[in-house]
DNA sequence: CTTGAATAGTTTAAGCTTAAATAATACGGT
DNA sequence: ACCGTATTATTTAAGCTTAAACTATTCAAG
């Protein structure tokens, strides 16, 4: 039915574990685009970085949207060109720095957000309404611990940009 | 740091849930992509296409493979296109359909695959290392329920694609 | 100042992905 | 046999994503 097929019996615990991982975040992932895409009319990485900028007044650079969302720089370009031209944010200069823009949402997108966000909060609580308070808590904690081995996994297996220390 | 700040305080426990999740697949699926492209030159679909044809010694065709993979149609036809230029699979008529192929891996292709598995295992299992055996039997048995729920209410979101009954 | 390294963003080329439209084949009823 | 509907796979247009190359600006050392 799945890709978890993928796994052979006698593989480790680790990779059908794996495997399931991957095929609940791809579940939650579609049914989350689906309704971006029926209802609202648009996508995942969109409404990704609005709800990033929703919770800074300030603005934030693309450099910060970069990281905080875990996509290339480029990717950042992208998306903000389409949310400045479709109206949704602006660039908005730096004091002291012309290199660098805040992003900022507009008025009416800070609007348009906010409805989003409101079906996508109903979206994910059905798609857990499956566990109890207590099993989401146990979950969670489980979620952290590989979270912090994996992100330092992830980064000793990264090319160095520059010379090793 | 990522994106998991998308959630308010006020956010309830599933949506932290959620977006945990999504941190922890992603952060895996990074590692795993890099280890593919530097060790192996190739890509994560491809290699879950190959992951599929290999426990399948008679071939797939590829409206199964779609299904396997979760993936579009013409994904399929994409990306078949290129291990078969590459020569790890091969298109085989099937007999009785002239609408459809089997493709199969051919034995370069085994082997390819066979020597990335290996790989492959051992980035999974580092990466879930910080879990003991029973902490792993616990997350997946959680994620089995999250699995069969959000794949009834995905389904259930998706349009009819023709009359409803 | 001037030079050189670091930083902030953008552009480019390539690949993945999808939904929708298309083409070819199969199948069931007449 | 013929017709209409499934099914199977491909093509197309559009969007997301990345890594690498590039531009512009800042900053610090001299």
């Amino acid at each position: 039915m799945d890709f978890e097929s993928r796994a052979h019996s006698e593989h480790p615990q680790a990779l059908r574990l794996w495997l399931r991982l991957m095929t609940c975040s791809q579940l939650v992932e579609k049914r989350v685009r689906l309704g971006l895409r029926l209802e609202f009319e648009t996508t995942l990485p969109r409404f990704d970085l609005m709800a990033q900028l929703e919770r800074e007044p300030n603005g934030m650079k693309m450099g910060e949207l970069s990281k905080r969302l875990m996509v290339s720089g480029g990717n950042i370009t992208t998306i903000t060109d389409q949310l400045v031209q479709e109206g949704w944010v602006e660039r908005v200069d730096v004091e002291g720095d012309r290199r660098a823009w805040k992003i900022c949402l507009t008025p009416a997108g800070r609007a348009y957000f906010k409805s989003m966000a409101q079906a996508h909060e109903a979206w994910i609580v059905q798609a857990f309404e499956g566990l109890s308070a207590k099993e989401m808590q146990q979950l969670n904690q489980l979620l952290a611990q590989i979270k912090s081995h994996a992100l330092e996994q992830l980064e000793s297996s990264m090319p160095e940009p520059q010379g090793a220390a």
